[in-house]
DNA sequence: CATAAAAGTGAGTAATCACTTACAAATGTA
DNA sequence: TACATTTGTAAGTGATTACTCACTTTTATG
């Protein structure tokens, strides 16, 4: 990975979550890079390829936060971390998150599968835990975390009171 | 409002909600409308202008749904209303919550001041109950409304199961 | 009917779009 | 050193963009 690449990666994801994807231009990619546009294409083929290139870096790192609460042996202590995650995204993630969350809603392009194995975890501990219906209690926990972390993406700040709100309810405070 | 401008709003709105407001443009609007590009301009003077008058339009009746649960006196049912309003929305009304869902994430155009009187009401609600942190619950409330929402926008439909849990943790069933 | 206003069209506009190409500079390797 | 590969640029490309304008058709009103 050149240092040109790197800005042109950084760049763009600023962008794309600023103003979204189709909004962007690739002159103005490159510009903010300090970059001619042409290396754009040299590098990541097309427009679409630069957005891959963004999106796998980042998801490789969230995978990374999803694995370590999925490790998580103790049940209740394994939903308590899921449903504080929104609260421990480095705000350095803001920028990649914005972007995940605002592409659900175009071109088609919703894919869930990222979540999916936090989903089944969450389902596995419910059910350790005895709930009734264990698969949607870790849907909730899904809607929970979207909507927490759509709120402080969105408004910059999530209040913790939510978070105490909402382990009080699974009586896990 | 002429024929021919409810065409144009119209599939302005399945276009928008499919694509995406910069992935969609006036020409294709107007093909789909089956009506000159030049048409568009006359009555909504830009891209922009189209785009409210879509807003509008979707507003007018989206406050006329959250009013009525404004209505409701008994402060349970109040809650339980508003819980469920989003396994209530009529199908015809998808796009425009699709799009609404969209543009959150665009730059500039998060506006939340529609569902702000809502969320007072059910802070009220849940104050009358004797809650701890009322306005917390009801921003509770609007996270699980909107969680549910996305889920239901972007996967076709939301499980009734997530509802019956929900409803349960605040003892309304 | 007469005539003005509103509705509607189709062919433009300059600017910008994603992307290409021809070529130069830097780098790796022998 | 020699030379192939990679990295980078500048100046393009045709297509499409939001929007305008000169014009015709329809509708409303006295």
């Amino acid at each position: 990975m050149t240092e040109k690449q790197e800005k042109i990666i950084w760049s763009a994801l600023e962008l794309f979550a600023e103003f979204g994807f189709d909004a962007t231009s690739t002159s103005k990619v490159a510009k903010k890079a300090g970059v001619s546009e042409g290396l754009i294409f040299r590098h990541f083929e097309n427009k679409e390829g630069l957005l891959m290139a963004i999106m796998n870096q980042g998801i490789e790192r969230a995978t990374g936060y999803f694995n370590e609460i999925i490790k998580i042996n103790d049940p209740a202590e394994r939903i308590k971390q899921a449903l504080s995650l929104p609260f421990l995204i480095d705000e350095s993630e803001n920028r990649f998150w914005k972007l995940i969350y605002a592409l659900k809603w175009q071109r088609g392009s919703y894919d869930d599968s990222m979540a999916d194995e936090l989903k089944k975890s969450l389902a596995e501990a419910f059910n350790a835990l005895g709930y009734d219906h264990p698969y949607a209690e870790a849907e909730l926990v899904q809607v929970f975390i979207d909507g927490v972390a759509t709120e402080a993406l969105l408004k910059g700040k999530a209040s913790e009171q939510l978070l105490e709100i909402i382990l009080n309810k699974y009586r896990l405070t």
